[in-house]
RNA sequence: GGAGUAGUACUCAAGAGGCUGAAGAGGCGCCCCUGCUAAGGGUGUAGACCGGGCAACUGGUGCGAGGGUUCAAAUCCCUCCUGCUCCGCCA
C-alpha cells in the first residue's frame, strides 16, 4: 500500500512502477483512484462545512438553554435535524467512496528499488552471488526422505494416518537434529545483537488483513472453528502485528528481533504437496528476523539480513547463493526482495530455504506503525527474513552432509547441541 | 468459564450531557538560582488522524473498538476487546 498522495503529486512514478512489475491491467485504477480521490475530497469539504454548521449551532442551543431562552432555542434544534437530515446521505457516500478507494489502493503496489531486477517472473530472477563450492561428490545422494527414513529418523506413513498428507513424525537423532539447528539459529541471531522472541502462535483476523493479502489469508492461513483466530503461516505475522497502531519512539530504533514459531499452511494450490518429501509441508518450524527501522537505513538492514542468513549456512558448510526476486516476481508489498538457496547435491541445483524483504512503509502504513521523531511521527520501515526453516534448511544440511555409508556428519556448530554427538548412523 | 473493576494524548492523570481538544503533572523549550551527586524556582509550548491554504492559519474526526439515545456524548444505554483482582478448571 502506498501513500495516496504519491499517486496525486507523482503519477508517472507510480505508472511506470506499475509497468515494470508487468501488471499493466493496473493501469486504469491510478485513474480510477484520482478521480474518486478528487469526489471524496469535494464530498469531505461539504460535510465538513455541514458539520462545522451543525457543531456550532449545538453550541449555541447550549447557551440559550443556559439563558432560559426556549423557544429560540427549540427553533435552532429543528435546524439541525434538516442538517443531520443532508448529512445521513453525505456521510452514506462518503463512506462508500472511502472503501472503494481503500479497496483499489490495496490493490497498487509498492514502489521497487531501483536496483531491482526488471523481468515478468521467476525465470528471470537473478543471481547475485555463490558463496561456498556446490560440491557432487562422487556417490549418489539420495532422496532426504530416503536417508532420514534409514536413518529410523521419519515417519511420514503415521503421519498421514493421524493427520493427512503434509505431516510428519521426526525422530531420534534427526528430531534432534532438527531442534539442534533451531536452537543454534536462535544463538546465532542472539549473538548478532537480536532480541529472542516466542510469539502467539494463533492471532486474529484483523491482524491477518493487516498483514496479507486476501488472496495470501485464503491459500495459507488455517482458521480455528467458532473462534477468530487463525494458525500463523510465519512468526512475521505475529511480530509485525505486536506493532500494530503503536508509535514508538525513534530512540527505540532500531528494533531487531529473532522469534521462534512453528509455522502452518495450507499450501492450497501447491503442486509440490505431493512431493512425498519434508520441503513443503503443512506444518514446520521456523526461526525468523524482523527488523522495524527508520526508513533511511533499510537498505543497510536488509543486506545485513539476508548476509546473515548466508553466513549462518556457510557455518554449518553448507554452499548458498543468493537469487534476487526480478519486479514482476515481487510481491506487492515489498520494496525488494531476495531468496537464499542451498545447494543440494542430489539434484545438483540451489533450492529455496529462506527470503529476506523489505516492505518499505508498506505494512506500517497498512497497519499505522508509526515512530515520533524531532519532527513529528513518521512511518517506519519493516524488514523480514528466514534465519533457519527447517525442516528445510534440515534437508540441506543432510544432503551436504551425507556421507557414503548411509551416516550423516554433523557440522561442527551443531554438535553442543546435540550432546556432542559428531555423527549420525544407523545403530 | 463466573464475579468485580478499570481502559482519556509519548507517559501518568482530572473530568460524570453543552462553557472540554480535553485541567494538572511528567516531558520538551527558554530564563534564573545553586559549585557537587536523577536539586530548586520562573516562564513558555506542544500534543493523534484526514482535508483546505504559499503561509500565519483554518475545518472535520478523535477519550479501548463498534453501534445506539440526544439538537448536542469522554460523560447515558447496548455489544465486543484488553488489563487487573477474586473464584472455578487445567497443562
Amino acid at each position: 500500500m502506498i501513500d495516496i498522495k504519491l499517486i496525486r503529486e507523482n503519477k508517472k512514478l507510480v505508472v511506470d512502477n506499475i509497468k515494470k512489475k508487468f501488471q499493466d491491467e493496473k493501469l486504469p485504477i491510478v485513474d480510477e483512484i484520482i478521480e474518486l480521490d478528487e469526489r471524496l475530497r469535494e464530498l469531505k469539504q461539504t460535510g465538513d462545512n455541514l458539520r462545522q454548521e451543525r457543531n456550532s449551532t449545538s453550541n449555541e442551543i447550549g447557551s440559550l438553554m443556559r439563558d432560559k431562552k426556549i423557544d429560540e432555542a427549540n427553533k435552532r434544534k429543528q435546524q439541525v435535524v434538516e442538517i443531520n437530515n443532508k448529512l445521513v446521505d453525505i456521510e452514506k457516500e462518503e463512506n462508500e467512496l472511502s472503501e472503494k478507494l481503500k479497496e483499489k489502493m490495496m490493490v497498487i503496489p509498492q514502489i521497487i528499488d531501483d536496483s531491482v531486477p526488471i523481468g515478468k517472473d521467476d525465470t528471470e530472477n537473478v543471481e547475485i552471488e555463490r558463496f561456498g563450492e556446490p560440491i557432487v561428490p562422487d556417490y549418489e545422494i539420495p532422496y532426504h526422505a530416503d536417508i532420514c527414513e534409514a536413518l529410523n529418523g521419519l515417519d511420514k506413513e503415521s503421519a498421514g494416518r493421524t493427520s493427512g498428507n503434509g505431516f510428519y513424525y521426526l525422530m531420534g537423532d534427526i528430531a534432534r537434529l532438527h531442534s539442534a539447528m533451531l536452537s543454534y539459529a536462535r544463538d546465532f541471531m542472539i549473538d548478532k545483537g537480536f532480541t529472542y522472541c516466542v510469539p502467539p502462535f494463533m492471532i486474529r483476523s484483523d491482524v491477518v488483513t493487516g498483514v496479507m493479502s486476501f488472496k495470501e489469508m485464503e491459500n495459507m492461513m488455517y482458521k480455528i472453528e467458532n473462534e477468530d483466530l487463525y494458525l500463523i503461516g510465519t512468526s512475521e505475522h505475529s511480530m509485525i502485528g505486536k506493532f500494530k497502531g503503536q508509535i514508538v519512539n525513534e530512540s527505540e530504533l532500531p528494533i531487531t528481533l529473532t522469534s521462534y514459531s512453528p509455522c502452518f499452511r495450507k499450501e492450497v494450490g501447491s503442486h509440490g504437496l505431493e512431493e512425498r518429501g519434508l520441503y513443503r509441508v503443512h506444518q514446520f518450524e521456523k526461526q525468523e528476523m524482523v527488523v522495524l527501522c527508520k526508513p533511511e537505513d533499510s537498505m543497510d538492514w536488509y543486506n545485513k539480513m539476508w548476509s546473515y542468513t548466508v553466513e549462518f549456512f556457510r557455518s554449518l558448510d553448507v554452499p548458498v547463493r543468493t537469487l534476487e526476486c526480478c519486479s514482476g516476481d515481487l510481491a506487492d508489498l515489498k520494496v525488494k526482495s531476495c531468496d537464499v538457496e542451498a545447494w543440494s547435491p542430489r539434484q545438483q541445483k540451489y533450492f529455496e530455504v529462506g527470503s529476506c524483504s523489505t516492505l518499505g512503509d508498506a505494512q506500517a502504513r497498512r497497519l499505522g506503525i508509526r515512530a515520533k521523531g524531532e519532527n513529528g511521527n513518521y512511518l517506519i520501515a519493516t524488514l523480514n527474513n528466514t534465519v533457519l526453516a527447517t525442516p528445510r534448511g534440515m534437508i540441506a544440511v543432510i544432503e551436504n552432509n551425507y556421507q557414503k555409508d548411509g551416516s550423516i556428519l554433523i557440522p561442527k556448530a551443531l554438535q553442543p547441541y546435540m550432546g556432542g554427538k559428531e555423527k549420525i548412523e544407523k545403530k
